[in-house]
DNA sequence: CTGAAAGCGCTTACAG
DNA sequence: CTGAAAGCGCTTACAG
């Protein structure tokens, strides 16, 4: 590809000059100007983004460290919406290829040596080194669902206290008391999160807490399984189950099902997230909503804005959430021997 | 961040030495080697991959271009196969922002400019400008689901004709003689492949290829449910139906379900993919399976080779596909009146 | 308004 | 085995 040299040879004018055209600096002649302009034309030229990187130390690039699948309908739901703010901004997105296990490998060398303008993070625990490194370093950071705070470093999140707060109460209203909870893998701060709106749901409803109620699973649908398999296995089942992502739910429904019993009939199960499947799963899902893409959009706005402006001080985000109800939720069945 | 120089100083040695410990050339002698070392070890020096790209020419970036939401799970599976392969390769993922519908916007361009040094396409009409550009440029690619060759330029594909031909096969076997298709936007190589296969599996089955019973939709549920609606305003309706993708058949049963017809019972459904959500969806989906990670991942680990060794000739690939046999299918129903 | 020169952080012949 | 020098493709004071 033709370098500036060449369009300055064409032009017959000094690199210096090509530069100040490119950059849309004021103090060049319209002449000039002109005579660039058509050797840029003539020669296809475009800036190296590279070199021009390595002396502005921007590289128009933002880096992306998502430490969970993407085929988890969350992640690429986030995707999309990081995608969606990328879009015409000229920045481009970088998947880091994160050694997060290997003590030698550091995430801030990664990205100065990749020369990133900033980064979001996604599913990195509260209490993962990188965090503090991060913190410490003066790149511009997006947590998602982790709350963490600096002086480059904001984050984004839905409400999750009151989203898990809502589906006991929807629970209650139906006439649950025995409301299980299939928590996410603690340590992150969603997960402690939403375990504290189950907490202070039953309390708020005057339900004491059980921990033989408390499940944990990894999110997915196996996860939700097994969780399930151990409540079910309780001397009292629970009548009611909230379970901290929709793939979980599901997966808690199929095995309530396996067992022989049904959605809503025997046991209401609500899900976290209303991904799309919510809604075509059978019984389609009672959950709670999660505005997912905007999360990931607004959290690249601002990135951008903390990368464009010094000054921008780092927000500290989080959105509502909402409970959608549909027919995985049911009123609670009158059990023959009233034991409680 | 400490450069080679701060480490020339403090090792005494000059910063081609240095250079020469870090790409480690041979001709250094120990004792040189170990004061590099340790300076690198005390200024926790690492290169700078910007720099160093701009002169290498390699940036061990790869980029991808999919031109289809991340949502879509066969995307997110496809990504996941890619990640993995890029795992411990040394190479981060680029995801390119292209403005493919801007006339002025150049990819090969915008890959030059950030110095990849290969990419993935997925997604883009087999017409579009830049599948030409790249042909002709030496950027190696690797096409998915796109039936490009080039001199760089290989492609990894399922093998979607037989993939259909065995769905059909299977209607058949079940006594269904209204096959209709769901096809996906045509244009696209994968498209136009499953609906060869479709006609070629009702060839081969004596069955008549009626143009009424093929209706076109994009890949998603909606889409599904808008082709279906549109076979059952037939004045006679297929009692099968394949699909392009499992969300269109999901779709498509939705659509069904909603007339009060039921699956397997009225129509049956094949879907393609393999997805996740086909083994859960109720009914669970009689599938054409694709081993999209596989896909993913082998696309990477060739780019690489190209990537590695311009004597490497471009693959082209194709991987097989299977049925997975489920609820979603079941014998033709008899209908009272034998009209046909 | 224009351009020569230094420099961003590296690598690579080349000379010694 | 070691290092001085040129160069990758740009930008940015600075002098004129």
């Amino acid at each position: 590809m033709a370098s500036i040299h060449d369009v300055a040879k064409e032009a017959g004018v000094s690199v210096a000059t090509v530069s100040k055209v490119i950059n849309h600096y004021p103090d060049v002649s319209d002449k000039t100007r002109k005579k660039v302009r058509s050797a840029i034309e003539l020669l296809r030229y475009r800036p190296n983004a590279i070199a021009r990187g390595l002396v502005t130390g921007r590289s128009w690039t933002v880096g992306v460290l998502i430490n969970i699948p993407f085929t988890n309908p969350y992640v690429a739901e986030l995707l999309e919406g990081i995608k969606t703010a990328l879009e015409n901004s000229g920045y481009d997105l970088m998947r880091l290829s994160a050694r997060l296990n290997d003590e030698s490998y550091s995430f801030i060398d990664h990205c100065e040596s990749r020369n990133l303008d900033g980064v979001v993070i996604f599913g990195v625990e509260r209490d993962h080194r990188i965090i503090g490194e991060l913190i410490r370093s003066d790149i511009p950071t997006m947590f998602v669902d982790t709350d963490v705070m600096g002086n480059r470093v904001g984050n984004i999140t839905s409400d999750n206290v009151n989203g898990v707060h809502m589906a006991v109460s929807h629970l209650y209203g139906l006439g649950h008391r025995d409301i299980a909870y299939i928590a996410g893998t603690l340590g992150h701060t969603v997960a402690e999160r939403r375990l504290q709106g189950y907490k202070q749901g039953l309390a708020d409803c005057s339900i004491e807490y059980r921990d033989k109620y408390l499940e944990v699973c990894d999110y997915s649908f196996e996860g939700g399984m097994v969780a399930m398999r151990k409540l079910l296995h309780l001397q009292s089942p629970p009548t009611a189950v909230v379970c901290t992502s929709d793939m979980a739910a599901m997966g808690a429904i199929h095995e309530i099902e396996a067992w022989g019993f049904s959605v809503p009939g025997d046991v209401s199960v609500v899900g976290f997230d209303n991904i799309f499947e919510a809604k075509v799963f059978k019984p389609s899902l009672t959950t709670v909503n999660q505005n997912i893409h905007n999360i990931g959009a607004r959290s690249i706005e601002h990135l951008i804005s903390m990368i464009e402006n010094p000054e921008y001080s780092p927000p500290e985000i989080m959105e509502p959430a909402s409970l959608v109800i549909r027919q995985s939720t049911g009123k609670v069945k009158v059990s023959e021997d009233q034991s409680r």
